[in-house]
Formats: C-alpha cells, structure tokens, sequence
DNA sequence: TTTTGCGGGTCAG
DNA sequence: CTGACCCGCAAAA
C-alpha cells in the first residue's frame, strides 16, 4: 500500500500523490497519514472513489452526500459505513412539460420515506415509486467514512445506478419555501395553482428557486448552519426575486450541456411548471431561473478535487484560479476554505460559458454498469451511467452555489 | 419531524 | 466471519 517513503518523497507531482492517496482501504488498518493535499468535498461521489478530506471539512464531518445515504451498521464504531437508498420516481414515468422527470430525494429516515412514498408525484399526481440503487453488486453502493487523525477518509463502493436525487439542501430549501408560501397564504389563484402543485409532494418547482436561494450571500457565508439560514434567506429571496428581478435565464438552458443532461440530472432545474413559468407577482418562487443549466461550470470532478494543503505549494491549484474563491464556487471551482469570503459574486450562475463540462464525461466508469443485477427494470436506471459528467457540471454549478465545505 | 449516528440483533452466504 | 438490513434509542436540527 504505501509506496517507497522515497518514492513519495522524490515526486511531489500530483501523479505518485494520487497514487499515495489512492493506494489505500478504508479497512487497512493504517491509513495514510503523509497526505499532502485533501480533497474538496464531493457531493456526488461515485464509482469506487476514495477521498481524504481535511477532518476540517464540514460536510466531510457531517458524513454529508447529496445522493440520499442512510446509515448501516457494520458493527465497526471506526468506520461509519452508509448505503444508498436511491432515487424517488414517478411510477407513470412523467415528464414535466419540459421533458424532465422526477426525482425526488428518498428521505433517510424509514419512516418518513414510506410516509413519503405514499404521497403523489408533484407533477402527474400518480404513484410515486423508490427506485432502489443497486449498484454495487446488486446491492446499494456503499459509502465508508473514517476520521484518522487529521484526515477523514471517504471510500465509495459500487456506481450509483440510477438518477441523482434532489440534494439535502435543495430539499430543505424546498421545504422551507413551501413552509413560507403557506404562510404567505397566497390569496392569488394563480398562485394557489403552484401550492397546489408544490403541496402535492412539496417537490418541484422550487428547484430553480434554489440556487438563486443559495446563492445568497448569508447561505453561503453560512456553510455550517446553512440550513438554518436557507430557511430564513429563502423567504427573502423569494421576496427579493419576486419583488426585483426575475431574470428568467431561460437562455443558459440551452448549452449543449444542459441539454445533455439526461433529464435525470437536471431535476434541478425540474420543476418549471408551466404555469409556474414565471409568475413572480408574490411569493412565489422564482422560477425564473436555471442555475445551473448555465453554461457551465466545470469544476471537475475528480482532478479538481484536490486542494493543495498549505504546505505544498500553495495557490498553485489548477482549478482555483486566483481568483476569488467563491467566484470560481460559482464557475464550478470547488470551495476553497472559505479564505475570503468577502467577494461574493452573488451571480446566480456563472456567467462565461465555459462550456468544459463534456469532459468530464471522460470519467465514464460506471455507465457500463455491472451486468445490471437483479434490477427492478425501473424506468431510468439506465441512464445512470454517463451523463454524470454533465451532472457534475449541473449539479456542481447548484453545488458551487452553497457552501458544502 | 426528520436526520444522523449508534449498536443490538438476525439472516444468508 | 462478513455484509446487508431491521429495529429502537438518542441527540440535534
């Protein structure tokens, strides 16, 4: 496992340290501990990844990840080990009147989620289904955690087979907005349309509301109570949105990635309801809206995910340009600590088009999923496999927008 | 109410 | 023994 201490030593270059960071299990009894650079939370990790975070990351603390992961005993207090309970689809397999499908967020806790699996889908009211992952084996993928000195170790087993859900935070957000249109208990009909729909499932239309939501200052200079603080922001923001702009960047849709996304991913941006379209007269979300689908972020997945420790050469990151930290969160840069957290853009999505999402696609692993397992033939599982690239880029635009770190 | 972590316990391989 | 999973408990949000 570990390599040659001169090896290690002669090469500095990202190459042997990836190998170094790599070369471990999450089960060896020692892990690591010369570890030069951590990594930059991943939301969405997939495939057999292995990550070391600084055991400053919050989210690394938290055990976070944005596909909806329920803790399983594995009777080894050192390693927490959870497992993914997949995606919540319509049974009827709808669409929205854009073409996206719907996937909601499986709620963690057992009870909640069959609670929540008896409700409706937000968008044809018909039965919604858990769509099961599967892709480690036939089994959920598995996700281990493990706190070793200054490092928190992440270690990723099996490739998700199946959609992405909603993030947590777009699912509180949600909720949160939900919470705040009830209690500006909208007196217009037409607003009273999207509650309704809304209210079916508290999902949908509010996705696009949410980057603009987080991307608020307070809900990004926040990470540690973000949800505390989104609840609160999102009212204003709503308020803001609506009563200001509403800039309705449809445009942004159209690049090439968004379009790619195979609709699963861009559940984000799900949610236009039609008539949601853009009435903004009251409290309503937004809408208008599409974080991510802008052009692009890039913030790639694997190789940008390192984050050079101050003891290496410093700043000499590729992926954050010197720019400002957060400027590059919004282009897709993943967070760097928080150094200044002074200029914030507050775009709600980046504004070059810097298009290099494709490529992340080159990650392909999964996609050519293990020889499908007993799968439930569920609608979509398919697509699970590429697209993540793209996903990446969406999602990470979104991602970008609140502080995970 | 829900999330999250813990750990007892079962079951199958 | 291992891995998956069910269940309840408790703390925190």
């Amino acid at each position: 496992m570990l390599k040659g201490a001169d090896d290690v030593m002669e090469q500095e270059d990202s190459a042997s340290q990836q190998e170094e960071i790599t070369s471990w299990d999450i089960n060896d009894i020692k892990l690591p501990q010369d570890v030069r650079q951590t990594d930059w939370f991943q939301e969405w990790p997939d495939s057999y990844v292995k990550h070391i975070y600084s055991s400053e990351d919050k989210n690394a603390q938290r055990h976070h990840s944005s596909w909806a992961m329920r803790n399983t005993n594995n009777h080894n207090s050192r390693i927490l080990k959870k497992s993914c309970l997949g995606v919540v689809v319509c049974s009827n397999d709808c669409s929205t009147l854009d073409g996206r499908k719907i996937y909601l967020r499986p709620a963690i806790c057992d009870k909640a989620r069959q609670k929540q699996q008896r409700k409706c889908c937000p968008n044809c009211n018909g039965p919604l289904r858990l769509l099961s992952c599967r892709g480690h084996g036939g089994y959920p993928v598995t996700n281990f955690w493990r706190h070793e000195g200054q490092f928190i170790f992440f270690q990723s087993k099996g490739a998700h087979d199946h959609p992405r859900p909603e993030t947590k935070l777009e699912a509180e957000a949600r909720r949160s907005i939900q919470k705040a249109q009830t209690d500006f208990s909208p007196s217009s009909p037409k607003l009273k349309t999207i509650w309704e729909i809304k209210s079916l499932t508290g999902e949908m239309p509010t996705q696009e509301a949410l980057p603009l939501l987080l991307s608020k200052p307070d809900a990004y200079l926040q990470p540690a109570n973000f949800s505390g603080h989104l609840s609160k922001s999102s009212r204003e923001l709503m308020l803001n949105i609506c009563s200001g702009q509403a800039p309705h960047l449809r445009a942004d849709e159209e690049d090439g990635n968004a379009r790619e996304v195979p609709t699963w991913s861009r559940s984000l941006a799900i949610g236009r309801t039609p008539s949601s379209g853009r009435l903004c007269n009251g409290p309503t979300i937004p809408v208008a809206n599409r974080p991510c689908a802008a052009p692009s972020p890039r913030r790639f997945a694997q190789p940008s995910t390192q984050h050079v420790l101050p003891v290496t050469k410093a700043g000499h990151n590729p992926f954050r340009s010197n720019a400002g930290p957060w400027r590059d969160e919004l282009h897709g840069g993943t967070t760097p600590e928080a150094h200044s957290s002074s200029r914030l853009p507050l775009l709600p999505y980046p504004m070059p088009q810097g298009g290099s999402c494709p490529m992340v696609t080159g990650t392909h692993h999964h996609q050519q999923q293990l020889s499908e397992p007993p799968r439930g033939g569920e609608g979509d599982g398919g697509e699970g496999g590429h697209g993540m690239g793209l996903n990446y880029c969406n999602d990470n635009t979104f991602f970008n927008l609140y502080p995970l770190r």
